[in-house]
DNA sequence: TTCCAGGAATCTT
DNA sequence: AAGATTCATGGA
């Protein structure tokens, strides 16, 4: 078991894993786990020190987005008394570098789903399609590439419980397989650029896009916008009864809070029920 | 049972 | 350019 310092370092690995980000880790006897690319991950925070096994320390600091100036970032988008609140709260949240591939098809399964629902039908694929992994007694699933996923039918690839999604997902996995080199090229485009390529894929509209862009392309400009943000913004920022567009939505928010906005964005997604039941 | 969820595609106005 | 409908599934 290694141990890396967070010594002026904020981060809240509870926080971090399981606020709807990343659908793959699990706690068990004071530890999370998850598969990362090809190894177990486990990993524990005391205090200031992370005590962790299956990464090196850059491939930790870099997934965690460690090297991000966390504090810098977090002044810049606290332009309001909500976010204020919000940052108050969850201070230490960082945004999670994800594997490119594993998180389009995760949030094309995001769809009109709930987070237990969505780590369900991830879970469904890589057990079926993945290979296996082990730690401390506990079974772990790959995530599959898309040279697998791209060579199943689709039907097959229905019996994972994916419903209506299944050939968003094999359609994803012909285009990644083909274009081995697409992650790089939408890595190099800056935002908007990025988005419209990635929404050329079927089932990738708006919403999808801004968080892949977000989660695994760092483009902070992302502000994704689901049902509990739209909702937040139209009654809490803008005093409206009318639904926001997608649009309208994103451009208030990065005119709102800056270069930024996708941290604002899960600040705000953070407290989503204590915002949402304490009234309108 | 009913409603809802990190939506997108397709059809109607 | 906006609305309404449909899609499939599981959680609450």
């Amino acid at each position: 078991m290694q141990t890396f310092s967070l010594k002026n370092i904020p981060f809240q690995l509870d926080r971090t894993v399981s606020c709807g980000q990343a659908f793959r880790w699990r706690q068990n006897e004071g530890f999370w786990y998850a598969p990362i690319a090809d190894r177990v991950w486990k990993i524990r925070q005391e205090g200031d020190i992370l005590w962790y096994e299956g990464p090196t320390e850059d491939e930790l600091v870099r997934y965690f987005g460690l090297d991000v100036p966390l504090d810098r970032i977090l002044n810049d988008i606290d332009t309001d008394p909500l976010i204020h609140a919000a940052i108050e709260q969850c201070r230490g949240l960082r945004i999670i570098r994800q594997d490119p591939w594993e998180c389009l098809v995760s949030y094309i399964c995001a769809t009109c789903a709930n987070i237990p629902g969505i780590m369900l039908r991830i879970e469904n694929l890589s057990m079926k399609y993945g290979r296996n992994l082990e730690l401390d007694g506990q079974v772990f699933h790959t995530f599959p590439d898309a040279e697998i996923l791209c060579k199943e039918d689709i039907c097959a690839v229905r019996a994972c419980k994916v419903g209506y999604r299944d050939a968003y997902i094999c359609k994803a996995a012909e285009m990644a397989a083909n274009d081995p080199h697409w992650a790089e090229e939408i890595q190099k485009l800056p935002y908007h650029q990025a988005k419209e390529k990635l929404m050329t894929l079927p089932g990738v509209g708006p919403k999808v896009a801004d968080c892949v862009l977000l989660f695994a392309f760092e483009k902070y400009e992302a502000f994704p916008v689901d049902v509990w943000i739209e909702r937040i913004l139209r009654t809490k920022y803008l005093g409206g009864t009318r639904k926001l567009s997608y649009k309208e939505a994103g451009e208030f928010a990065r005119n709102h809070f800056g270069q930024y906005a996708g941290y604002a964005q899960e600040y705000l997604f953070g407290i989503r029920e204590e915002i949402s039941s304490k009234g309108e």
